[in-house]
DNA sequence: GTTCAGACTTGGAAAAATTTTA
DNA sequence: TAAAATTTTTCCAAGTCTGAAC
């Protein structure tokens, strides 16, 4: 389609390499320009919301105006040459079963379709998909042979890859044009980015973990599944043609504006706005006060379970060692989940006997229990700790007489345990604890670890650490990337080379020192002293950076940070710190982590405590 | 009281975009 | 300038918690 272009820049720089240079460094200066300008100009626009009187309770908008979802495009037939085989003859599906096809042809490297929970839940689905007479022919999956269905999906991937500059452009166009028609709606006067705006797409259900429903396909989404909410005088949108909606409604205690429920789960999911709009804001914003409270009374609450874990009632007692474990251990709370419907996981208040084990000593410690078991998204949390006698004779008494599989607190639940804790505090929850306990270890562990007479590389260093702990202590782990050792390596070899530089260079310093000796009072030879002397100084401060990336990286190899920043660590604690530091915001935020914590940082002066 | 649906936050992996390196 | 590395964004699953229904 487009031939003729791809060697057309290639010609014109080899015919004036120099003026196409230069053009392109005015070009990377004036886009710089243009980028701080569109800056300044998005942050005089910014709706700050947080300066106006909040709504009466429960009311979310008074005006709602958007386009609809965007719905993933139809599935077109595969190309006639591409074919599926089954028992090694080649077999034409139609259009439903194809599709369905497609998607186990196109996971055929992953690991999960060897997996037999897997491939299990998928045959069946896929045979409903399927007319009768492909039914009756395709009874077993492992005759069937999806490879030129797989071949074909890698070429295509591997085609978008190799597109010309122009292509590419062609693309990001018009993928603008999307976000501009759909990604943003009208809230009260003011234009606001929609966080999900497009529909998923079809596809298999990919679980985490050992989900007893991995495989099942995800159905496609048609207009007739999704209700629409909007302002009731708003611009109603527009269904795709021949199509309606399930149905239209103008709910303003609700922040979504399109919902649909989804096949395998059977829950619902929603279209709802970007974190740096005015609905998740103000709701971030008040999570992180109801943390500040619990911080003024969390004392008299501490005493209070410890207190309890006296009680004569069994309930009480449970509920007091619990709250003790999301007090200290950042644990969630624990719902009871249906048995086979999900990935076995627990939390707190689902804590079976068999996820921990009691030592009376371990590793000359007291009291400790041995916490084994997996987490939300299957995470394993494994945890040697010493507890209080008082908490570790109760534990014994709450696992006596029961089997690996029986709850260890039988009398708690969330429900329970949350009544309890809003009876103390209104708006307290167990994951206020989380949130409260995430945010005070970040401000500890900043003043502790951080000095203003380090350098700008040793303060991020400091952060970083400081939000690690918090990482630690909420348990998120990721597996470290595939490139992990690889990436290590490089910049090892790195520091090495710029150590040997170092060394030279000293070591000619050293020479020109020599020489201005022997001749003296010569002005030319004082200069290169000069200029070698700040060789030397740049060689040791580049070292030092890689240094302490070196070590930032290496600690953080297992460890998530995303999610602690991202909905634990109260941000204007960060923004306090990076102006205590002088260190600017953006070696600490990205641009959507800004966006998203711009109430903080407009609001927030060096002298913020959490 | 218990169950269930609904609404919203939290979570890591994967994909995409951007930057750095060879 | 291509490709490798790194950062950012997207994706969508999996939690928490509330309130209504039974």
């Amino acid at each position: 389609m487009f031939q003729c272009n791809p060697h057309k820049p290639k010609k014109e720089e080899a015919e004036h390499p120099v003026t196409t240079k230069k053009k392109s460094k005015e070009e990377i200066e004036a886009a710089k320009a243009l980028k701080i300008k569109k800056r300044e100009e998005e942050e005089q626009q910014r709706w700050r919301w947080w300066e106006e009187d909040k709504y009466e309770d429960g009311i979310k908008w008074k005006f709602l105006e958007h386009r609809g979802p965007f719905f993933p495009p139809e599935y077109q037939h595969l190309p006639d040459n591409v074919n599926f085989y089954y028992n090694g003859k080649v077999v034409k599906l139609g259009l439903a079963a194809e599709e369905v096809a497609l998607f186990f042809a196109q996971m055929l490297d992953h690991e999960y379709t060897t997996k037999d929970v897997f491939r299990n839940n998928f045959f069946k689905d896929w045979r409903k998909e399927m007319t009768l007479e492909e039914r009756v022919l395709i009874s077993d999956l492992n005759k069937c042979d999806f490879r030129e269905l797989h071949t074909m999906h890698k070429e295509k991937v591997e085609a978008r890859k190799v597109l010309s500059k122009e292509e590419k452009l062609v693309m990001k166009e018009a993928n603008q044009k999307i976000v501009e028609e759909y990604g943003f709606c009208i809230l009260d006067h003011h234009r606001e980015r929609i966080g999900n705006f497009k529909i998923e797409p079809p596809g298999l259900f990919r679980g985490r973990g050992e989900h007893p429903k991995q495989g099942m396909l995800k159905k496609r989404i048609q207009p007739e599944d999704v209700i629409i909410n909007c302002a009731k005088k708003s611009c109603i949108p527009e269904p795709p043609a021949g199509h309606h909606w399930k149905e239209v409604r103008h709910d303003n205690t609700v922040t979504w504006l399109a919902s649909w429920t989804e096949n395998v789960q059977g829950s619902c999911k929603y279209v709802m706005l970007n974190p740096s709009s005015k609905l998740k804001g103000e709701k971030d914003w008040e999570k992180y006060e109801v943390a500040r409270r619990l911080k003024s009374c969390v004392n008299g609450i501490r005493q209070q379970y410890q207190q309890d874990i006296k009680s004569k009632q069994m309930e009480t007692r449970q509920r007091a060692v619990a709250l003790y474990f999301i007090d200290k251990l950042a644990l969630r709370a624990g719902n009871e989940k249906e048995e086979g419907e999900t990935a076995d996981t627990v939390g707190c208040c689902s804590l079976r006997v068999e996820h921990i084990t009691l030592h009376d000593l371990l590793e000359d410690k007291d009291c400790v229990v041995e916490f084994d078991f997996l987490g939300k998204d299957c995470i394993r949390y494994y945890n040697k700790v010493p507890v209080t006698k008082r908490v570790f004779k109760n534990l014994k008494l709450f696992m006596k007489n029961k089997e690996p599989g029986d709850d260890l607190f039988d009398r708690l639940n969330t429900c329970l345990l949350n009544k309890h804790l809003s009876s103390l505090l209104p708006g307290l929850t167990a994951k206020v604890f989380r949130t409260f306990n995430a945010s005070i270890t970040l401000q500890e562990q900043l003043q502790q670890l951080s000095n203003m007479t380090d350098n700008p590389a040793e303060k991020l260093l400091s952060y970083n650490r400081a939000n690690r702990a918090v990482a630690v202590l909420c348990n998120h782990q990721r597996v470290p990337p595939k490139t992990f050792d690889q990436s290590m390596a490089n910049l090892q070899s790195k520091i090495d080379g710029r150590r040997e530089q170092l060394a030279l260079a000293k070591s000619e310093l050293k020479l020109a020192k020599k020489e201005v000796k022997a001749h003296s009072s010569d002005g030319k030879l004082q200069a290169v002293v000069e200029r070698k002397k700040k060789a030397v100084q740049r060689c040791e401060e580049q070292l030092m950076k890689m240094e302490v990336q070196a070590t930032n990286r290496e600690e953080n190899k297992q460890i998530a940070l995303g999610t602690s920043k991202l909905n634990y660590l109260d941000p204007r604690i960060s923004v306090a710190w990076c102006k205590n530091m002088e260190v600017p915001l953006d070696k600490i935020y990205n641009k959507s982590q800004r966006d998203k914590f711009a109430w903080a940082v407009d609001m927030t002066g060096a002298d913020f405590i959490f």
